[in-house]
DNA sequence: CAAAATTAGATTGTGCGCAATATGATTTTG
DNA sequence: CAAAATCATATTGCGCACAATCTAATTTTG
């Protein structure tokens, strides 16, 4: 699927094949870092970073879940969430309480401030949308394909969709 | 440029307006782990983590670049790219030398080691495109359109790309 | 029911990412 | 040329991300 005629070429790879720009990965990595900084601004005033602005959105979603279940929405292991849900605590927005019919789990609740966030989020999205300078068509289609290759990475898949 | 419709309700959001599916930043965010985590293991044999390789390709774009001049390409600062390149240099794939003509600038060189990792970047490129399950066609244009969305978010654009 | 295996979270250590600050070198200005 | 401003990089502190490890609770097995 990938042309190899330069590829192989392991003593002199002209620059074109390896080069930054035709890379997913760096295209990839710059636009995750240019959302965190588009977002940081509007985040701030609420005291929220954009990792738990994420994962406030989830609770949006489904309020009560717990920390295993946001993890797997997330991406993201134990190691990762306790900080984060405790900062996200310790802020107000949500409450941590160990379930008591099973005490190994911990149930992650919104507070009023955490649903009254979601009313904030409007002017952000807005706010985002307008920084991108995209049509909401444009984005949905480019959301689409960055999940169809996430879940691709995600489970190890090899088939090719090459029309 | 963004359907108000459902997102100017703010008593009663529908679930769909705030979904996270239809977030881009969300979809960004988990391509850019799917990205990560499928790298690490291709890049673990070598020492090297996924944001040192990015750094090791843009000097194989250009060798004997600044610090400066790289956190330019890479969109990082010195607080990032500083203790990152000390690791590079420590595992041998570059070197960093003061400026002789402005001992204020740092130059980073590659090593026979770090000139030689590029042969190696062959057979990864090869398998992160396998994993991806895209022709080359499917991802140059995601690139594309990532590249125009960040070149937007971080120069703060406001047009409409809307057809 | 008791021992073993499994499960859910938390903790620790390393590295990335950024803001704020510090240091030292160069350039600009008076 | 000396003081001030600017510039390049390094350092510090905080938060995210993950692997590895630990603890405690539940479930499974014998």
């Amino acid at each position: 699927m990938i042309d190899k005629r330069d590829e192989a070429e392991t003593d002199d790879i002209p620059a074109g094949m390896l080069a930054l720009d035709r890379q997913l990965c760096f295209a990839v990595y710059s636009a995750a870092h240019a959302l965190n900084r588009a977002y940081k601004p509007l985040l701030d005033p609420y005291g929220l970073t954009y990792p738990q602005y994420i994962a406030l959105m989830t609770l949006w979603e489904e309020d009560g879940r717990t920390v295993k279940a946001l993890g797997a929405r997330l991406g993201l292991d134990s190691g990762t969430l306790s900080p984060l849900l405790k900062r996200l605590e310790g802020a107000g927005y949500i409450r941590r309480a160990r379930d008591r019919n099973d005490e190994r789990q911990v149930l992650v609740t919104l507070t009023d401030k955490g649903r009254a966030m979601k009313h904030e989020a409007v002017a952000i999205r807005l706010a985002i949308g307008k920084a991108t300078g995209c049509s909401l068509d444009t984005l949905q289609a480019l959301t689409a394909d960055l999940q169809t290759l996430a879940g691709r990475l995600d489970t190890g898949a090899t088939q090719d969709d090459a029309a």
